[in-house]
DNA sequence: ACCTGAACACCGTTCAAGT
DNA sequence: ACCTGAACACCGTTCAAGT
Protein backbone atom coordinates (compact mmCIF):
# COMPACT_ATOMS: atom_id res chain seq x y z
CA UNK A 1 0.00 0.00 0.00
CA UNK A 2 1.46 3.35 -0.49
CA UNK A 3 1.45 5.98 2.06
CA UNK A 4 -1.03 7.78 -0.29
CA UNK A 5 -3.75 5.27 -0.46
CA UNK A 6 -3.07 5.28 3.09
CA UNK A 7 -3.71 9.09 3.55
CA UNK A 8 -6.95 8.28 1.65
CA UNK A 9 -8.13 5.68 3.70
CA UNK A 10 -7.17 7.25 7.02
CA UNK A 11 -9.27 10.47 5.64
CA UNK A 12 -12.55 8.06 4.50
CA UNK A 13 -12.52 6.65 7.95
CA UNK A 14 -12.16 9.90 9.70
CA UNK A 15 -14.56 11.86 7.68
CA UNK A 16 -17.03 9.16 6.29
CA UNK A 17 -17.20 11.49 3.45
CA UNK A 18 -18.56 14.95 3.46
CA UNK A 19 -22.24 14.94 3.74
CA UNK A 20 -23.93 11.47 4.99
CA UNK A 21 -21.93 8.60 4.31
CA UNK A 22 -22.67 7.49 0.51
CA UNK A 23 -23.22 9.80 -2.07
CA UNK A 24 -23.87 6.87 -5.05
CA UNK A 25 -26.71 5.00 -2.89
CA UNK A 26 -27.92 9.14 -2.10
CA UNK A 27 -27.87 9.54 -5.88
CA UNK A 28 -29.45 6.68 -7.17
CA UNK A 29 -32.53 6.91 -4.44
CA UNK A 30 -32.89 10.93 -4.97
CA UNK A 31 -32.89 10.27 -8.69
CA UNK A 32 -35.46 7.64 -8.57
CA UNK A 33 -37.49 9.95 -6.60
CA UNK A 34 -37.10 13.28 -9.47
CA UNK A 35 -37.37 10.10 -12.49
CA UNK A 36 -40.85 9.63 -10.95
CA UNK A 37 -42.16 12.72 -10.10
CA UNK A 38 -40.51 14.73 -13.60
CA UNK A 39 -39.31 11.71 -16.01
CA UNK A 40 -35.84 11.03 -17.44
CA UNK A 41 -35.49 14.14 -19.56
CA UNK A 42 -36.04 16.54 -16.52
CA UNK A 43 -33.61 14.86 -14.38
CA UNK A 44 -30.88 17.10 -13.74
CA UNK A 45 -27.08 16.14 -11.99
CA UNK A 46 -26.68 19.51 -10.94
CA UNK A 47 -30.06 19.72 -9.69
CA UNK A 48 -29.50 16.33 -7.72
CA UNK A 49 -26.40 17.38 -5.95
CA UNK A 50 -28.42 20.44 -4.87
CA UNK A 51 -30.77 18.25 -3.19
CA UNK A 52 -28.12 16.46 -1.16
CA UNK A 53 -26.41 19.01 -0.52
CA UNK A 54 -23.38 18.81 -2.21
CA UNK A 55 -21.73 20.72 -5.45
CA UNK A 56 -22.37 20.55 -8.35
CA UNK A 57 -19.28 18.53 -9.28
CA UNK A 58 -19.39 15.97 -6.69
CA UNK A 59 -21.89 13.02 -8.85
CA UNK A 60 -18.95 12.56 -11.29
CA UNK A 61 -17.03 11.04 -8.86
CA UNK A 62 -19.59 7.87 -8.75
CA UNK A 63 -21.22 8.51 -12.32
CA UNK A 64 -18.99 9.45 -15.36
CA UNK A 65 -21.50 11.55 -16.72
CA UNK A 66 -25.51 11.88 -17.11
CA UNK A 67 -26.08 8.69 -18.71
CA UNK A 68 -24.51 6.31 -15.99
CA UNK A 69 -26.20 7.46 -14.01
CA UNK A 70 -29.75 7.00 -16.10
CA UNK A 71 -28.49 3.38 -16.55
CA UNK A 72 -28.03 2.93 -12.89
CA UNK A 73 -31.43 3.96 -12.22
CA UNK A 74 -32.60 1.39 -15.12
CA UNK A 75 -30.56 -1.11 -13.63
CA UNK A 76 -32.29 -0.67 -10.20
CA UNK A 77 -35.40 -0.72 -12.08
CA UNK A 78 -34.92 -4.16 -13.67
CA UNK A 79 -34.05 -5.43 -10.18
CA UNK A 80 -37.14 -4.11 -8.22
CA UNK A 81 -39.22 -5.52 -11.49
CA UNK A 82 -37.67 -9.04 -10.83
CA UNK A 83 -38.72 -8.59 -6.92
CA UNK A 84 -42.25 -7.43 -7.89
CA UNK A 85 -42.46 -10.62 -10.36
CA UNK A 86 -41.25 -13.21 -7.66
CA UNK A 87 -43.47 -11.72 -5.25
CA UNK A 88 -46.07 -12.13 -7.29
CA UNK A 89 -45.64 -15.51 -8.35
CA UNK A 90 -48.65 -18.03 -6.84
CA UNK A 91 -45.70 -20.83 -7.43
CA UNK A 92 -47.31 -23.89 -9.94
CA UNK A 93 -50.13 -24.78 -7.31
CA UNK A 94 -52.13 -21.99 -8.64
CA UNK A 95 -52.69 -23.42 -11.78
CA UNK A 96 -51.28 -22.70 -15.09
CA UNK A 97 -53.73 -19.95 -16.26
CA UNK A 98 -53.78 -18.14 -12.92
CA UNK A 99 -50.34 -18.14 -12.73
CA UNK A 100 -49.70 -16.57 -16.20
CA UNK A 101 -52.28 -13.74 -15.16
CA UNK A 102 -50.79 -13.28 -11.54
CA UNK A 103 -47.24 -12.86 -13.26
CA UNK A 104 -48.54 -10.80 -16.33
CA UNK A 105 -50.80 -8.82 -13.70
CA UNK A 106 -47.89 -7.91 -11.80
CA UNK A 107 -45.72 -6.53 -14.90
CA UNK A 108 -48.49 -4.45 -15.57
CA UNK A 109 -49.09 -3.12 -12.70
CA UNK A 110 -45.50 -2.62 -12.18
CA UNK A 111 -45.62 -0.23 -15.67
CA UNK A 112 -48.58 1.56 -15.14
CA UNK A 113 -47.01 2.86 -11.25
CA UNK A 114 -43.65 3.30 -12.34
CA UNK A 115 -43.80 4.60 -16.12
CA UNK A 116 -41.19 7.15 -15.96
CA UNK A 117 -38.84 3.93 -14.95
CA UNK A 118 -40.36 1.10 -17.13
CA UNK A 119 -39.88 3.87 -20.08
CA UNK A 120 -36.68 4.39 -19.25
CA UNK A 121 -35.57 0.78 -19.20
CA UNK A 122 -37.11 -0.07 -22.13
CA UNK A 123 -35.89 2.69 -24.59
CA UNK A 124 -31.86 2.57 -23.71
CA UNK A 125 -30.42 0.53 -26.29
CA UNK A 126 -28.21 -2.18 -24.55
CA UNK A 127 -25.23 -0.58 -23.58
CA UNK A 128 -22.25 -2.90 -24.37
CA UNK A 129 -20.08 -2.36 -21.57
CA UNK A 130 -22.75 -2.62 -18.48
CA UNK A 131 -24.07 -5.49 -20.13
CA UNK A 132 -23.12 -7.95 -17.80
CA UNK A 133 -25.05 -6.97 -15.34
CA UNK A 134 -28.11 -6.37 -17.23
CA UNK A 135 -28.27 -9.51 -18.77
CA UNK A 136 -28.10 -10.62 -14.85
CA UNK A 137 -30.84 -8.62 -14.10
CA UNK A 138 -33.04 -10.04 -17.28
CA UNK A 139 -32.38 -13.62 -16.40
CA UNK A 140 -33.78 -12.57 -12.53
CA UNK A 141 -37.21 -11.04 -14.37
CA UNK A 142 -37.55 -14.10 -16.26
CA UNK A 143 -36.81 -16.68 -13.90
CA UNK A 144 -40.73 -16.91 -12.84
CA UNK A 145 -41.71 -16.99 -16.10
CA UNK A 146 -39.78 -19.82 -17.24
CA UNK A 147 -40.51 -21.75 -14.58
CA UNK A 148 -44.38 -20.61 -15.37
CA UNK A 149 -43.95 -21.94 -19.02
CA UNK A 150 -41.74 -25.31 -17.76
CA UNK A 151 -44.36 -26.47 -15.51
CA UNK A 152 -47.14 -25.79 -17.58
CA UNK A 153 -45.36 -27.87 -20.18
CA UNK A 154 -45.16 -30.98 -17.18
CA UNK A 155 -49.17 -30.27 -16.49
CA UNK A 156 -50.19 -30.38 -20.34
CA UNK A 157 -51.17 -26.79 -19.94
CA UNK A 158 -48.58 -25.98 -22.63
CA UNK A 159 -47.20 -27.36 -25.52
CA UNK A 160 -43.57 -29.13 -26.14
CA UNK A 161 -40.52 -27.26 -27.45
CA UNK A 162 -38.07 -24.63 -26.08
CA UNK A 163 -38.90 -23.50 -22.62
CA UNK A 164 -36.78 -19.98 -23.68
CA UNK A 165 -38.73 -18.92 -26.82
CA UNK A 166 -42.02 -20.18 -25.46
CA UNK A 167 -41.55 -18.03 -22.61
CA UNK A 168 -40.29 -14.99 -24.59
CA UNK A 169 -43.17 -15.01 -26.77
CA UNK A 170 -45.35 -15.18 -23.45
CA UNK A 171 -43.19 -12.25 -22.39
CA UNK A 172 -43.22 -10.01 -25.62
CA UNK A 173 -47.41 -10.09 -25.29
CA UNK A 174 -47.32 -9.13 -21.83
CA UNK A 175 -44.60 -6.42 -22.11
CA UNK A 176 -46.51 -5.11 -25.35
CA UNK A 177 -49.76 -4.70 -23.36
CA UNK A 178 -47.43 -3.46 -20.12
CA UNK A 179 -45.69 -0.64 -22.67
CA UNK A 180 -49.09 0.70 -24.24
CA UNK A 181 -50.78 0.69 -20.95
CA UNK A 182 -47.64 2.65 -19.27
CA UNK A 183 -47.93 5.27 -22.31
CA UNK A 184 -52.14 5.76 -22.28
CA UNK A 185 -52.48 4.11 -25.41
CA UNK A 186 -54.74 1.60 -23.80
CA UNK A 187 -57.13 3.65 -21.38
CA UNK A 188 -56.81 3.06 -17.37
CA UNK A 189 -59.66 1.61 -17.76
CA UNK A 190 -59.49 -0.36 -20.40
CA UNK A 191 -56.01 -2.36 -18.96
CA UNK A 192 -57.84 -5.18 -17.32
CA UNK A 193 -59.89 -5.96 -20.45
CA UNK A 194 -57.08 -5.90 -22.67
CA UNK A 195 -54.89 -7.82 -20.58
CA UNK A 196 -57.34 -10.54 -20.61
CA UNK A 197 -58.04 -10.46 -24.21
CA UNK A 198 -54.19 -10.57 -25.08
CA UNK A 199 -54.01 -13.76 -22.45
CA UNK A 200 -56.87 -15.71 -23.46
CA UNK A 201 -55.18 -15.35 -27.11
CA UNK A 202 -51.86 -16.43 -25.69
CA UNK A 203 -53.24 -19.67 -24.56
CA UNK A 204 -55.78 -20.33 -26.83
CA UNK A 205 -54.88 -18.36 -29.98
CA UNK A 206 -56.52 -16.40 -32.69
CA UNK A 207 -58.34 -19.40 -34.39
CA UNK A 208 -61.76 -20.50 -33.77
CA UNK B 1 -59.49 42.85 -42.24
CA UNK B 2 -57.62 45.30 -40.10
CA UNK B 3 -54.61 47.26 -41.57
CA UNK B 4 -51.83 46.00 -39.93
CA UNK B 5 -53.03 42.37 -40.91
CA UNK B 6 -53.17 43.44 -44.61
CA UNK B 7 -49.62 44.93 -44.22
CA UNK B 8 -48.44 41.30 -42.75
CA UNK B 9 -49.72 40.06 -45.85
CA UNK B 10 -47.94 42.14 -47.85
CA UNK B 11 -45.07 41.26 -46.44
CA UNK B 12 -45.52 37.40 -46.33
CA UNK B 13 -46.12 37.44 -49.66
CA UNK B 14 -43.58 39.72 -50.92
CA UNK B 15 -40.93 37.87 -48.54
CA UNK B 16 -42.18 34.61 -48.51
CA UNK B 17 -39.98 34.28 -45.31
CA UNK B 18 -36.73 34.93 -44.61
CA UNK B 19 -35.09 31.52 -45.44
CA UNK B 20 -36.84 29.35 -48.09
CA UNK B 21 -40.15 29.31 -47.75
CA UNK B 22 -41.55 26.95 -44.64
CA UNK B 23 -39.54 26.87 -41.74
CA UNK B 24 -41.95 24.94 -39.81
CA UNK B 25 -41.77 22.05 -42.68
CA UNK B 26 -37.78 22.43 -42.47
CA UNK B 27 -37.53 22.08 -38.87
CA UNK B 28 -39.59 18.63 -39.00
CA UNK B 29 -37.35 17.46 -41.61
CA UNK B 30 -34.04 18.35 -40.10
CA UNK B 31 -35.21 17.29 -36.80
CA UNK B 32 -36.11 13.75 -38.37
CA UNK B 33 -32.22 13.80 -39.63
CA UNK B 34 -30.81 14.48 -36.23
CA UNK B 35 -33.55 12.29 -34.41
CA UNK B 36 -32.27 9.22 -36.72
CA UNK B 37 -28.41 10.09 -36.20
CA UNK B 38 -28.13 11.02 -32.17
CA UNK B 39 -31.58 10.29 -30.98
CA UNK B 40 -34.48 12.66 -29.19
CA UNK B 41 -32.01 13.61 -26.18
CA UNK B 42 -29.66 15.22 -27.86
CA UNK B 43 -32.09 16.63 -30.16
CA UNK B 44 -31.63 20.75 -29.29
CA UNK B 45 -33.99 23.70 -30.81
CA UNK B 46 -30.53 25.71 -31.06
CA UNK B 47 -28.77 23.05 -33.45
CA UNK B 48 -31.53 22.67 -35.64
CA UNK B 49 -31.82 26.59 -36.32
CA UNK B 50 -28.25 26.79 -37.22
CA UNK B 51 -28.66 24.12 -39.50
CA UNK B 52 -30.99 25.59 -40.98
CA UNK B 53 -29.49 29.53 -40.61
CA UNK B 54 -32.40 31.18 -38.91
CA UNK B 55 -31.52 32.98 -35.33
CA UNK B 56 -32.29 30.27 -32.45
CA UNK B 57 -35.76 32.30 -31.50
CA UNK B 58 -37.08 31.64 -34.92
CA UNK B 59 -38.31 28.03 -34.25
CA UNK B 60 -40.20 29.39 -31.42
CA UNK B 61 -42.69 30.77 -34.04
CA UNK B 62 -43.82 27.31 -35.25
CA UNK B 63 -43.11 25.56 -31.96
CA UNK B 64 -43.84 26.50 -29.08
CA UNK B 65 -41.40 24.86 -26.89
CA UNK B 66 -38.76 21.86 -27.42
CA UNK B 67 -42.05 19.35 -26.73
CA UNK B 68 -44.30 20.65 -28.89
CA UNK B 69 -41.79 19.94 -32.09
CA UNK B 70 -41.18 16.47 -30.54
CA UNK B 71 -44.50 15.94 -30.91
CA UNK B 72 -44.97 17.14 -33.91
CA UNK B 73 -42.32 14.25 -34.91
CA UNK B 74 -43.86 11.66 -33.02
CA UNK B 75 -47.11 12.31 -35.37
CA UNK B 76 -45.16 11.93 -38.66
CA UNK B 77 -43.64 9.24 -37.02
CA UNK B 78 -47.57 7.47 -36.80
CA UNK B 79 -48.24 8.55 -40.34
CA UNK B 80 -44.98 7.31 -41.93
CA UNK B 81 -45.51 4.01 -40.17
CA UNK B 82 -48.82 3.51 -41.28
CA UNK B 83 -48.08 4.37 -44.81
CA UNK B 84 -45.36 2.06 -44.52
CA UNK B 85 -47.69 -1.02 -42.93
CA UNK B 86 -50.38 -0.26 -45.90
CA UNK B 87 -47.87 -0.43 -48.16
CA UNK B 88 -46.39 -4.00 -46.70
CA UNK B 89 -50.44 -5.23 -46.56
CA UNK B 90 -50.76 -7.83 -49.40
CA UNK B 91 -54.73 -7.90 -49.42
CA UNK B 92 -56.88 -10.78 -48.52
CA UNK B 93 -56.11 -12.43 -51.67
CA UNK B 94 -52.59 -13.74 -49.58
CA UNK B 95 -54.11 -15.67 -47.06
CA UNK B 96 -54.63 -15.29 -43.70
CA UNK B 97 -51.35 -16.05 -41.96
CA UNK B 98 -49.14 -14.61 -44.70
CA UNK B 99 -51.39 -10.97 -44.27
CA UNK B 100 -50.16 -11.26 -40.44
CA UNK B 101 -46.99 -12.03 -41.10
CA UNK B 102 -46.26 -9.61 -43.73
CA UNK B 103 -48.07 -6.82 -41.77
CA UNK B 104 -45.97 -7.86 -38.12
CA UNK B 105 -42.51 -7.81 -40.17
CA UNK B 106 -43.34 -4.26 -41.63
CA UNK B 107 -44.04 -3.27 -38.29
CA UNK B 108 -40.59 -4.81 -36.89
CA UNK B 109 -38.69 -3.71 -39.82
CA UNK B 110 -39.85 0.00 -39.16
CA UNK B 111 -39.38 -0.93 -35.40
CA UNK B 112 -35.34 -1.64 -35.57
CA UNK B 113 -34.60 0.92 -38.83
CA UNK B 114 -36.25 3.65 -37.20
CA UNK B 115 -35.82 3.24 -33.47
CA UNK B 116 -35.06 6.40 -32.27
CA UNK B 117 -38.51 7.35 -34.03
CA UNK B 118 -40.02 4.58 -32.66
CA UNK B 119 -38.86 5.79 -28.84
CA UNK B 120 -39.80 8.72 -29.53
CA UNK B 121 -43.93 7.65 -30.71
CA UNK B 122 -44.08 4.83 -28.00
CA UNK B 123 -42.66 6.67 -24.94
CA UNK B 124 -44.95 9.93 -25.07
CA UNK B 125 -47.60 9.68 -23.13
CA UNK B 126 -50.26 10.93 -24.42
CA UNK B 127 -50.50 14.35 -24.91
CA UNK B 128 -54.71 15.72 -24.54
CA UNK B 129 -54.56 18.36 -26.07
CA UNK B 130 -53.42 16.98 -29.59
CA UNK B 131 -55.35 13.70 -29.07
CA UNK B 132 -57.39 14.18 -31.89
CA UNK B 133 -54.83 14.04 -34.08
CA UNK B 134 -52.91 11.26 -32.24
CA UNK B 135 -56.46 9.22 -32.66
CA UNK B 136 -56.75 9.67 -36.46
CA UNK B 137 -53.13 8.55 -36.82
CA UNK B 138 -54.11 5.41 -34.50
CA UNK B 139 -56.72 4.35 -37.00
CA UNK B 140 -54.68 4.49 -39.65
CA UNK B 141 -52.28 2.58 -38.25
CA UNK B 142 -54.70 0.16 -37.05
CA UNK B 143 -56.91 -0.34 -40.36
CA UNK B 144 -55.07 -3.14 -41.86
CA UNK B 145 -54.77 -4.90 -38.66
CA UNK B 146 -58.69 -4.59 -38.57
CA UNK B 147 -59.50 -5.79 -41.76
CA UNK B 148 -56.67 -8.52 -41.61
CA UNK B 149 -58.70 -10.03 -38.62
CA UNK B 150 -62.08 -9.29 -39.96
CA UNK B 151 -60.99 -11.11 -43.37
CA UNK B 152 -59.69 -13.88 -41.02
CA UNK B 153 -63.09 -14.51 -39.68
CA UNK B 154 -64.80 -14.90 -43.30
CA UNK B 155 -62.33 -17.28 -44.18
CA UNK B 156 -62.62 -19.17 -40.70
CA UNK B 157 -58.83 -18.29 -39.46
CA UNK B 158 -60.36 -16.37 -36.65
CA UNK B 159 -62.49 -16.96 -34.29
CA UNK B 160 -65.70 -14.62 -33.81
CA UNK B 161 -65.84 -12.06 -31.71
CA UNK B 162 -64.90 -8.08 -31.53
CA UNK B 163 -62.61 -7.33 -34.26
CA UNK B 164 -61.24 -4.41 -32.42
CA UNK B 165 -60.37 -6.25 -29.49
CA UNK B 166 -58.64 -9.40 -31.57
CA UNK B 167 -57.10 -6.84 -33.73
CA UNK B 168 -55.79 -5.40 -30.69
CA UNK B 169 -54.49 -8.53 -28.89
CA UNK B 170 -52.49 -9.07 -32.34
CA UNK B 171 -51.04 -5.73 -32.14
CA UNK B 172 -49.64 -6.21 -28.58
CA UNK B 173 -48.19 -9.09 -29.13
CA UNK B 174 -46.16 -7.29 -32.59
CA UNK B 175 -46.08 -4.36 -30.66
CA UNK B 176 -43.66 -6.31 -27.92
CA UNK B 177 -41.56 -7.45 -30.43
CA UNK B 178 -40.80 -4.89 -32.36
CA UNK B 179 -40.12 -2.74 -29.01
CA UNK B 180 -38.04 -5.14 -27.99
CA UNK B 181 -35.96 -5.38 -31.21
CA UNK B 182 -35.79 -2.19 -31.37
CA UNK B 183 -33.90 -1.73 -28.00
CA UNK B 184 -31.62 -4.65 -28.58
CA UNK B 185 -33.40 -7.36 -25.98
CA UNK B 186 -33.55 -9.50 -28.43
CA UNK B 187 -30.47 -9.70 -30.83
CA UNK B 188 -30.06 -8.42 -34.88
CA UNK B 189 -30.31 -12.45 -35.27
CA UNK B 190 -33.05 -13.83 -33.52
CA UNK B 191 -35.71 -11.43 -34.97
CA UNK B 192 -37.00 -13.67 -37.60
CA UNK B 193 -37.27 -16.54 -35.03
CA UNK B 194 -38.40 -14.68 -32.44
CA UNK B 195 -41.40 -13.18 -34.70
CA UNK B 196 -42.31 -16.35 -35.89
CA UNK B 197 -42.63 -18.12 -32.60
CA UNK B 198 -44.91 -15.06 -31.52
CA UNK B 199 -46.61 -15.08 -34.46
CA UNK B 200 -47.19 -18.89 -33.75
CA UNK B 201 -48.76 -18.40 -30.62
CA UNK B 202 -50.40 -16.11 -31.67
CA UNK B 203 -52.23 -17.81 -33.93
CA UNK B 204 -52.18 -21.43 -32.12
CA UNK B 205 -51.96 -20.16 -28.83
CA UNK B 206 -49.61 -21.85 -26.19
CA UNK B 207 -51.88 -25.44 -25.68
CA UNK B 208 -51.04 -28.25 -26.97
C1' DA C 1 -10.79 8.95 -1.69
C1' DC C 2 -13.94 12.34 -1.97
C1' DC C 3 -15.46 16.77 -2.64
C1' DT C 4 -15.19 22.00 -3.98
C1' DG C 5 -15.12 26.22 -7.00
C1' DA C 6 -14.33 28.23 -11.11
C1' DA C 7 -14.52 27.93 -15.99
C1' DC C 8 -16.29 26.54 -20.53
C1' DA C 9 -19.46 25.65 -23.92
C1' DC C 10 -23.66 24.65 -24.35
C1' DC C 11 -29.07 24.73 -23.52
C1' DG C 12 -34.71 26.49 -23.69
C1' DT C 13 -37.53 30.38 -23.31
C1' DT C 14 -38.96 35.11 -23.45
C1' DC C 15 -39.47 39.65 -25.38
C1' DA C 16 -38.74 44.12 -27.34
C1' DA C 17 -37.49 45.38 -31.79
C1' DG C 18 -37.02 45.13 -36.76
C1' DT C 19 -38.99 44.10 -41.81
C1' DA D 1 -46.58 37.31 -40.14
C1' DC D 2 -42.13 36.10 -39.42
C1' DC D 3 -37.74 36.63 -37.78
C1' DT D 4 -33.66 38.80 -34.98
C1' DG D 5 -30.61 39.90 -30.89
C1' DA D 6 -30.01 40.29 -26.32
C1' DA D 7 -30.98 38.60 -21.84
C1' DC D 8 -31.99 35.18 -18.26
C1' DA D 9 -31.67 31.13 -15.86
C1' DC D 10 -30.42 27.02 -16.45
C1' DC D 11 -27.45 22.73 -18.13
C1' DG D 12 -23.11 18.74 -18.38
C1' DT D 13 -18.33 18.24 -18.07
C1' DT D 14 -13.63 19.15 -16.80
C1' DC D 15 -9.86 20.21 -13.73
C1' DA D 16 -6.82 22.27 -10.47
C1' DA D 17 -7.15 22.62 -5.68
C1' DG D 18 -8.46 21.51 -1.00
C1' DT D 19 -9.20 17.96 3.15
Amino acid sequence: MTTRAAFCILLTMANRSYHHGDLRAALLEQAGRTLREKGASALSLRELARDLNVSHAAPSRHFKDRRALLDAVALLGFARMAEALAKADPGPEAGFRARLEALARATVDFAVSERELIALMFSSKADTDALDDMHEAWMRLAAPVYAAIADGQRTGDVHAGDVERIAYSAFFTVHGVANLASIGVIPEADIDQALGDALDHLVRGLRP
